[in-house]
DNA sequence: GCAAAAGTGTTTCATGTACACCCATGT
DNA sequence: ACATGGGTGTACATGAAACACTTTTGC
């Protein structure tokens, strides 16, 4: 391959993978995008919401500002996931569009991705539907515009790793749980059940998962207790999870 | 802040955190940056090797070819670690400096950072300082140029963490080694020491580091046996291990 | 009182950790 | 023979997995 050694007509762009969860299933927020739709495009009905990223801001804000003008908030979880930089990507007629969209001339389009977790409710619902979003079942997402489906499912696998490893889940709950409502969040997003006697065991030996004095009301069981996600115990125990799984020898000496 | 609506006057470059191991210590592949060298500049006078995307190319070309030029060969392991956003991380005289170089007029530069590991030799040590690099203990490292103290600390929490769950320290060690190297690796990567015999245990029951005929000569002490990594049964183990951790309930039926 | 889901306890097994001794080689 | 680091084995603690029974509510 010839390099062309011409850097300067490339555009950043951000796309999100927004999720929320309605107490059941695991939504995702897409776009409807009729104002790319065209013939030889291979765009979709639905895609990402996204937004190429302006010249004097970073993408953090890129993506705050795409977030607050579908969901209207501002502080909400984000993490960047990851880069996709194949210069095919996105050309022909759906570069054409693009470009004509944002009023450019850019040749190829580098796209950095980033999932944000949203505690999802009727007002954020209505808020999307208003400004052309919808939220969706992940299990019943078809066809997205250009390459968003594999995004979504870099995303899922992503958030399903990062469940293990930090406390991502409390991003999508209301303040107040139970921990039933966190088990079938769990599942939702691991794909499979566990056990929930041994689910409880383990979440309420965590230390960082306070029980209430609520309970549940109207329901014809035993009412559950609602639980908290304490985030400053959560800090102080992974802190001591660390320093002992990267405990040193006991006589190791002092070096680095 | 103002959105400023000008896309295409942004570049995005790569920056490579190339790790090796000479059987002692851990060493990364600095690039000695007279060039850019100038009054007003915060650039010192060691970088990590990078280069502005051409326009037909994608990071992962980009970053063989910055590769390619440092030391001598194409394939070797890369993955792509974070994005470096901040429209400030290059301006005033550095980005005056950068669009000299390139020959191109843009505002700001984005910067995906990649971690690439090498199975270190002589030769590639001489051919980085043939080519203007070279390769430094990671503890010795001073100043660096721009924010690329921030991108190797963060490629070295990055590597001690995936030590953790993928056999990355194979790409950093010849096709034959002891056990002792082995753990003299993990350690650098680390930052502390492990348990000899607890170790070896470890690696032993893993199933995929497995014994050759060879052993060590001319050492004072008894001579260690030297061990491949077999890739075919990790691989195969990995499998095996993501069916166990993945596993659903004994009774919980068909559905996603 | 019956259905339905919450909540509690026990046994078993695998894995990690700490620690002590023997073995092969060069000098 | 002895110093040096390689290699082997064992006891203990900790945490995950499998599994059965009691409790509280609405109807």
């Amino acid at each position: 391959m010839q390099i062309i050694y011409q850097y300067d007509k490339q555009a950043i762009s951000i796309d999100c993978v927004v999720f929320g969860f309605d107490g059941a299933a695991l939504k995702v927020l897409l776009v409807r995008c009729k104002r790319f739709s065209s013939e030889g495009s291979s765009i979709g009905n639905y895609k990402l919401p996204g937004s190429l990223i302006a010249n004097n801001e970073n993408l953090d804000s890129a993506v705050i500002r795409v977030m607050e003008e579908h969901i209207g908030m501002r502080s909400i979880y984000m993490r960047q996931m990851d880069v996709f930089s194949d210069p095919k990507r996105i050309d022909g007629e759906d570069l054409k569009l693009v470009n004509k969209h944002y009023n450019v001339d850019v040749s190829r389009i580098i796209t950095v991705t980033y999932i944000s977790l949203v505690k999802l409710n009727s007002q954020m619902i209505s808020y999307a539907l208003k400004n052309g979003a919808e939220w969706i079942d992940v299990d019943s997402v078809k066809r997205l515009a250009l390459d968003h489906n594999d995004i979504l499912i870099k995303a899922l696998n992503h958030i399903a790793q990062q469940l293990q490893q930090e406390p991502i889940a409390f991003e999508l709950l209301p303040k107040r749980f139970t921990i039933k409502t966190l088990r079938t969040l769990c599942e939702a997003i691991m794909g499979f059940e566990f056990d929930s006697r041994n689910f409880r065991k383990k979440i309420l030996s965590s230390g960082y998962i306070i029980p209430t004095e609520e309970k549940e009301v109207n329901v014809s069981h035993k009412p559950a207790l609602f639980y908290m996600f304490d985030k400053k115990l959560y800090e102080r125990e992974a802190k001591r999870r660390f320093k002992l799984s990267l405990r040193r020898l006991p006589c190791a000496g002092g070096g680095a």
